[in-house]
DNA sequence: ATCCCCATACATACTGGTTGGTATGGTATT
DNA sequence: AATACCATACCAACCAGTATGTATGGGGAT
């Protein structure tokens, strides 16, 4: 019986320096060094270093996102636009420094490999529509409810505000500052508030 | 006595290659073959991998930023709201299918390299701070005006205006769709448009 | 005008190191 | 005995960078 302890540890090896380097950049012997296994471990659990990234989107960031991202917007007991505004500030107030300055890791991999890998593109994808849905049916409940105005598109007003959001971390990210998510993400919590209705 | 051809092809192929693979991930040798000349005209120009990047940065992403993003803001004629929507229409408007599936080049390598090199890191950061002032200035000179909201605070809202744009772009390049950045870029007409008072 | 001098502007060939990947072998478990 | 699990040793390919060679052209001396 296994219980795949070597196996987590490669992932959580992988995530932690495809985090900081980018899935390409990212080495197979640091990863190897930093999980405390070599390439034999690797090679068994995974057929290439591009299964090992393609693992680490899904049992390691989906799980992330869904718990701290996802969920609390389906599970939540709030009003929807209480709701999401809330789920954005725990989000934002969880991260650690280090997180921010190295950026969300869902978008990471989606901006460096969408363009050169359909594998990673449709992952990345599957998890921003995933995202998608849960900010659009939570407006669309605030909208049943009439505490969200009636005349926006819930589909478009979900892609913007999950745009704005990336886009806040990307420039805390660049700026390398905490003080500069903080104010970016006031903006995010001001346009949320000019929906209601 | 030298037009520096040489050199204009060198950059121009490393910002072909940096903007499809990254930095890291672009190959030298590629951006020679591209550029139909060989190492040694490379290090005569340029002492590093890393310094053609910088000058990448310097010579060619800088002006396209400056001409077709921060210009039309500081020499515009229309009202600075009207100039903000305007400008930021026509700049995605301009972007070919190509450079909507590989992104913002100067997001690209904010992204990738801000966190572990300091060099690229003030580069980028230096072009957001520009970008930044010059939306900033535009939306201080319409409340002066007084038909821009008196209640924002400037700079926040460019900040966050900005973040927004660039998740604009990052989430069409991982949609690899056009529709994605125009249903997008909706949201943030919508955003400017509230500013209005 | 012509010779030399030498810097500029590249090309060619090579280096040590690293990459992802493989082949093999051993060991513990079932 | 067979299979899962993993370590070791090795591979060709590629990497950024370097050492060296060479063609060219302009400037000064004659």
């Amino acid at each position: 019986m296994s219980l795949d302890k070597t196996r987590r540890e490669l992932l959580q090896a992988a995530y932690t320096e495809m985090h900081l380097q980018g899935f390409q950049a990212a080495s197979l012997n640091a990863i190897l060094n930093k999980a405390g296994v070599t390439k034999g471990a690797l090679y068994h659990y995974f057929r290439s270093k591009k299964e090992l990234g393609y693992a680490v989107l899904d049992e390691w960031i989906q799980p992330y996102l869904m718990t701290t991202w996802i969920e609390p917007l389906i599970n939540g007991t709030l009003p929807p636009l209480e709701r999401l505004k809330s789920t954005i500030s725990q989000g934002s107030e969880a991260l650690g420094d280090k997180e921010i300055q190295l950026g969300c890791p869902l978008n990471n991999l989606a901006q460096e490999m969408s363009p050169i890998d359909e594998g990673f593109r449709q992952r990345t994808d599957a998890l921003y529509q995933a995202w998608l849905e849960s900010i659009s049916n939570t407006l669309k409940e605030g909208q049943t409810l009439g505490n969200i105005r009636q005349d926006i598109d819930p589909r478009d007003t979900a892609l913007f505000i999950l745009a704005a959001l990336e886009g806040c971390m990307s420039i805390a990210k660049n700026a390398q500052s905490r003080e500069a998510l903080v104010h970016c993400g006031k903006g995010v919590l001001n346009y949320l508030d000019s929906l209601a209705g």
